[in-house]
DNA sequence: GCCAACGTTGGC
DNA sequence: GCCAACGTTGGC
């Protein structure tokens, strides 16, 4: 089963927040290449929760509880959002130096697309950062 | 805090 | 349609 990668500054919205809150609107995507990834999302899909910038690692998965649909916050109307609701917490979070040193990640767009904040996850690479978490 | 990478904007 | 300037992201 394929899936998605999403990431979050957790001074913006961390994980913590997400486990409190369950749910909630993944908003302010302004990159065309992260929005059509959005669009391609379907009701149930799985994707992991990486924090950014602080932490570097992936925190959890979460799963879409709602599909694209326009992003309020975004005055020209180009860019839209979906909701994610809290599903699961990794044992063991899989940090950006672990994701490095495993060479059958190194084609994760994480490591080759920086700035790219929602990304596809393939079923081998998906089944192999599950067994690094534990 | 710095800076490289890179996506977007706007002038031409 | 090109490309320089600019702004932002995110690792270090």
């Amino acid at each position: 089963m394929a899936g998605w990668l999403v990431k979050s500054e957790p001074s913006a919205w961390s994980w913590q927040n997400q486990v409190a809150q369950q749910t909630t609107n993944w908003d302010g995507v302004r990159n065309f290449q992260a929005r059509n990834y959005l669009k391609q999302m379907q009701l149930g899909d799985l994707c992991f929760f990486y924090h950014s910038v602080v932490g570097k690692q992936i925190m959890g998965v979460v799963e879409l509880s709602a599909t694209y649909l326009p992003d309020p916050s975004d005055p020209t109307g180009k860019f839209g959002m979906v909701a994610m609701r809290y599903l699961k917490s990794l044992n063991q979070p899989v940090s950006l130096a672990l994701i490095k040193n495993t060479p059958s990640l190194h084609d994760l767009p994480l490591l080759k697309q920086s700035r790219l904040s929602v990304m596809p996850i393939t079923q081998t690479q998906w089944q192999i950062i599950m067994d690094l978490a534990g």
